[in-house]
RNA sequence: GGCGAGGUAGCUCAGGCGGUUAGAGCGCAGGAUUCAUAACCCUGAGGUCGAGGGUUCAACUCCCUCUCUCGCUACCA
């Protein structure tokens, strides 16, 4: 179908840290390439984002930083805004769900579907932790999924088997901020009945988008709706977000995830009077940019509530990336393993267009893909430097050499072959380019621009018209080969500007200076024209658009990565120790039923098909006994026998893996998860007790 | 052990309704060249497409088994 405009949106980051170059090539990178190509084929876009301010972790990252959720998100919204704004991503606007007019419009959202008779409203018992003295959110309760049996499974989602859960078909929960074990406590709240949707989104999403979505999108959605979906709490009992537009509704605020995506209506309607035309009219294309882990809420959820509110248009697609790896190593921000937008803009001040082209050239598009500071350096200096920045460089030196400095004239009457190649790659460029964009196949496209400035390099070497101009003096008439060369050199540079664009706007710049041309070159019907630079135009000197990076800077980089991975290992040791709290106090009779004997390790094996169990016999002198422990991946059988060990002698049996384990080794554990044997220090008769 | 993804040139990866000599970029070797940020251009070496078996006239491409890697997960009380 054909669409008058289209809207894009961005996932909006979660204002509790400050964003990675993981989210930028997942999701912001692509969606601006996409978005600056659609603005130069002047099609009638807007490219819509924000900052996601609510939710639990904020409050209690607040909490733990004795400070107030406003200051955290504040804080980080200017953050993550200015970080967008100096890599060059250009949103018409950035927003924040905690603006006035965001709360609004999703008040009126849920007005509307509370009016409709959508919501199931249901008084529930809710698990509340007594210890945090809070209603506890979906993922801060831990029990067993029950559709697989994970028991580390989280109140909204099991991870192990993808089921999307609400925390009342866990089994066993308990609260993971205190790990008490919560109570339930009556409160009321209003369900989202997305499995009176599962029709509706099979046949829009099965059915429909089929061919047209991303296989890991598409397949992911359909595994979801294949196991059926449930309906979904849409309020939380807190006093952080959006507050429930009911009477009655006192410390009710909407779910996160029901308000965030309303928040691209805000920020739309915060942008424009015309909103209403994005959102509505059916001419209009709506993309979601997400990374992988957004995908159930922009596939499922938000198209069933804009389906059920009935004014929305629903999304045409919804192209997720997966995830960046860097260095080998998964991001975790926990750990520090990830490479700050903010810091990159430091160290390599001006050289955005660097961490665009290498992000895009190797995106996560089809699956998770590595990023690494060689790779990067490698990029920068064979493509962008040896093949894109020199063509252009050695283009303007020729032309001031050979040409005074002016575009030479085009003598159509001794186009040769090569010439006629060249001038048909610059045409073909445009459709590969401008195909692949519009497919969402951006490292393709992008191949797409240095392969043209490759074959302009191959092009100038093959008509040397630094050869031919030392045979001037005896054929002035040559003067038209150099000419034609030099012309057509400078189309290609002029069409590389435009094809560049959408990807490194900030190279484009700098070569739309040289050129001497304004903006409006760049609309994208002039691509692939040849007459972009007039005949005799002055051009100014050049400059070089990119530098290299030298070994030092990559090494610079990879160390930063891990002293700062290692720092923060170091800090969440300290905060291991200083915060593991102590336990609930006891008298000298809880103690004392203990049995901890001195045990002897006379033997142990490997317990087959595990990784980490152990089956240890044991000398407790009065008998000897078999005990079933964890510590497989610590120590070779071979290596502990013969050691003493600490041991309770009376815990109750159980079996693991076919096996009875009586009695429990006592072990010390540090920060990094490594055990060790509490031992005596003497040698000591097996069966001591130790008191 | 379970689930998912994956094993294609030294490296990073494409690809393939099964069908002539399996691709790209980088790296490497050699050559050519000097307009250009020792850049560009040409040529070349290099792969039994993880292993084994099966289906087929024909498999790297389909099926089965195995193996290894990565992620999640399980066993740790």
């Amino acid at each position: 179908m054909d669409y008058n405009r289209i809207l894009v949106t961005a996932a909006l980051p979660y204002a509790n840290g400050p964003i990675h170059i993981g989210h930028l090539a997942g999701c912001f990178l692509p969606a601006d390439i996409y978005v600056r190509y659609q603005r130069a084929q002047k099609r009638d876009i807007k490219f819509v984002c924000g900052s996601d301010e609510h939710g639990v972790p904020i409050t209690i990252r607040a909490r733990k930083e004795g400070t107030t959720p406003q200051a955290i998100v504040d804080k980080y919204h200017k953050m993550i805004g200015d970080s967008f704004n100096d890599m060059g991503i250009s949103f018409d606007i950035y927003s924040r769900t905690s603006s006035k007019g965001h709360h609004e419009t999703a008040q009126a959202f849920f007005k509307k579907l509370y009016d409709d008779g959508i919501f199931e409203e249901k008084e529930t018992e809710q698990f509340y932790d007594e210890e945090a003295k809070a209603f506890l959110a979906d993922r801060y309760i831990i029990g067993t999924c029950p559709v697989c049996g994970n028991e580390n499974a989280y109140g909204d989602q099991c991870e192990k088997c993808g089921s999307s859960l609400s925390p009342e078909q866990l089994k066993n929960p308990h609260s993971a901020l205190s790990s008490s074990i919560p109570v339930k406590k009556k409160t009321k709240h209003w369900y989202f009945p997305l499995n009176k949707y599962e029709d509706f989104l099979k046949e829009w999403i099965v059915e429909g988008k089929k061919d047209e979505w991303k296989s890991n999108v598409y397949g992911q959605c359909k595994s979801w709706l294949d196991n059926g979906l449930q309906p979904r709490a849409m309020t939380r009992d807190s006093n952080w977000g959006v507050p429930v537009p009911l009477p009655n509704a006192e410390g009710k605020v909407m779910y996160v995830w029901f308000d965030a995506p309303i928040g691209y209506i805000s920020a739309t309607k915060e942008l424009t009077p015309q909103w209403a035309d994005y959102w509505q009219k059916e001419d209009t294309k709506l993309v979601h940019f997400i990374g992988k882990d957004n995908i159930v809420f922009h596939c499922i959820i938000f198209p069933s509530m804009l389906k059920a509110h009935g004014d929305f248009i629903l999304p045409d697609n919804v192209p997720a990336n997966e995830f960046l790896n860097i260095e080998g190593d998964k991001v975790s921000t926990s750990r520090n393993w990830a490479v700050w937008v903010h810091e990159y803009l430091k160290d390599f001040p001006e050289q955005q267009d660097i961490l665009r082209y290498v992000l895009c050239a190797n995106a996560p598009e089809t699956k998770d893909n590595d990023f690494t500071w060689k790779d990067f350096q490698d990029r920068n200096n064979s493509e962008l430097v040896a093949i894109f920045g020199n063509f252009v460089n050695r283009t303007f030196v020729l032309m001031h050499k050979l040409c005074e400095g002016r575009v030479p004239p085009l003598h159509e009457d001794i186009l040769d072959e090569q010439d006629k190649a060249i001038i048909q790659a610059i045409k073909d460029a445009k459709t590969y380019v401008e195909q692949n964009i519009e497919n969402y196949k951006f490292r393709d496209a992008l191949y797409e621009v240095i392969d043209l400035a490759r074959k302009g390099n191959k092009y100038m070497q093959e008509k040397e018209p630094w050869i031919v101009a030392k045979t001037l003096a005896d054929n002035p008439e040559n003067q038209m080969k150099i000419d034609n060369c030099m012309h057509l050199c400078l189309q290609l540079t002029a069409n590389l500007a435009i094809l560049a664009n959408p990807f490194m706007p900030f190279t484009t710049q700098k070569m739309l200076h040289m050129m001497k041309v304004v903006d409006k070159m760049l609309e994208w019907e002039n691509a692939g024209r040849l007459d972009l630079l007039k005949v005799k135009y002055p051009l100014r000197a050049p400059e070089l658009l990119f530098k290299k990076i030298e070994d030092e800077q990559v090494k610079e980089q990879v160390d930063k990565l891990h002293e700062a991975s290692a720092a923060s290992k170091q800090q969440a040791e300290q905060e291991t120790k200083s915060s593991a709290p102590v336990k609930e106090e006891i008298v000298f009779d809880d103690f004392a039923k203990l049995d901890l004997r001195v045990g002897t390790i006379l033997h142990a094996e490997r317990v087959p098909k595990t990784d980490k169990l152990m089956k240890i016999e044991l000398d407790m002198g009065f008998e000897k006994r078999t005990v079933v422990s964890g510590i497989a991946q610590h120590f070779e059988a071979e290596a502990i026998i013969g050691k003493q060990v600490t041991v309770v002698a009376n815990l109750a049996p159980r079996k693991m893996k076919g096996i009875e384990s009586k009695g429990m080794i006592l072990m010390a554990e540090d920060a990094d998860g490594k055990l060790v044997f509490v031992s005596p220090v003497q040698q000591t008769a097996p069966g001591s007790e130790v008191r």
